[in-house]
DNA sequence: CAGTGGTCTAGACCACATC
DNA sequence: ATGTGGTCTAGACCACTGG
């Protein structure tokens, strides 16, 4: 008979080095798009090996925690470079291949408390403090996609539309600037549904008309829910791509 | 002024050993779910360092190409195994979060000629012999997605009806037993649509009801097209998850 | 027990960016 | 010229598997 399953207490070097410069990360010890240190320097201030040391980082790069740069450093990942890291989270995209980003419009933006659902999505009690928020963004001056969005009133403090309305790019690069929350990773669950009339009017199709809804909850350090958000897309001119391996 | 954009010529040697073993593989040198030979009968083969063969090794794990077990060695990937690599790319699961492999159940199959459109994604010429073949995935017993296949006659010599109908699996541990096709890597775009009256019929719900379709374009070894599919899903009790890093 | 992949280390050198 | 990450090598040892 087999042992009775002993814990797989093993955790190889790499990994722990690796929790502790995300710890580091997540307390803010160096800021989105700055350097962290160089890996001598690293292995010099945990006592390990720069070969171990460069695991640990290539883990948190292959997370997209941190960005390498040959010749330059290793960088903390943000959401507000002008490049594709801006819109890493957005999968929709023109069906005719033309790359463009969208325009985000904000529509409302009102306090309210956390439902059962928001509550247990985001490890709130049901009533804790919620904003929620709807924006549409636009291609080419058309509507695609209308997105509600509920986030933890804690972690936002002095959300307000104007702040919101000022800021021109991706909402996680105005989190990430303006309230220090970075979003990390985040889970989607998609559903054909019907246009309501609300919806419909926003995005210009027909009540009724068939609607791609993604659901969406996006994590920060530690696995930490920070944002609930459901996006109705009109696939007209758009689609959500997607690559399996 | 600086000298005019000399080509990045430079690829590191694990890049080339990469290429080395994935040509193997393509060859068939070794049949899926067998071991390759171990890193140090490798290292030996190609002449280079046993971390090379590693590093070459590993890039192709991160692709799906190969899995590694400590202690057993490096096998070539298959879709035939009892596990989850069975249905690697269904990324259709059922709402409540059952764990559950759809059952497969086939409409029909005929030869046909490629359309331009379908041509063009699978690297034919317009009017090549395909297969078209439609089949239903079931969960408990009810219809859920609705799969319309077009496959090159070329590489599926011999696929009849009885074949296919006999085969339980997924769709894909099929083609990799029976025609040494393997896929190894897909596109999909999705849109969200009305039901028409035949689809609507087969997945038992209301014409003009909206329904995810799931635009798929699967490759083998050197990015070779293979397969071009539409989904179509009633997202009534399922739903299509996606992780987004 | 032997064989496999996994970890850790140390050193040398290369490619790239900046000064 | 210097400092960064990237590659390549060599060797030692660890964890896991199966005979």
């Amino acid at each position: 008979m087999p042992p009775p399953a002993s814990p797989p207490t093993f955790r190889p070097l790499y990994g722990q080095i690796r929790a502790l410069i995300e710890r580091a990360l997540d307390a803010g010890e160096w800021a989105p798009g700055q350097a962290i240190p160089s890996e001598q320097d690293l292995a010099i201030r945990f006592g390990v090996s720069q070969g171990t040391v460069r695991k640990a980082i290539q883990a948190l790069a292959g997370d997209n925690l941190v960005v390498r740069r040959q010749g330059k450093g290793t960088f903390v990942a943000t959401h507000t470079e002008e490049t594709a890291s801006n819109f890493r989270f957005l999968r929709i995209r023109r069906n005719d291949g033309r790359a463009e980003y969208p325009r985000s419009r904000l529509i409302d933006l009102a306090r309210a408390r956390a439902s059962a659902e928001i509550a247990r999505l985001l490890s709130l009690k049901t009533g804790d403090p919620i904003f929620l928020l709807r924006r549409v963004l636009e291609y080419g001056g058309s509507p695609a996609v209308l997105d509600r969005i509920a986030l933890p009133a804690a972690l936002f403090r002095g959300l307000t539309r104007e702040r919101c309305a000022a800021h021109a790019g991706s909402m996680y690069g105005f989190f990430e600037t303006e309230f220090g929350v970075r979003m990390l990773r985040a889970d989607e669950r998609l559903h054909a549904v019907a246009a309501d009339a609300d919806s419909a009017a926003l995005l210009n199709v027909a009540a009724g008309a068939p609607l791609l809804a993604v659901d969406r909850v996006a994590y920060t350090y530690a696995d930490r829910p920070v944002e609930v958000r459901r996006g109705l897309c009109a696939t007209r001119r758009e689609h959500y791509w997607n690559t399996l391996t």
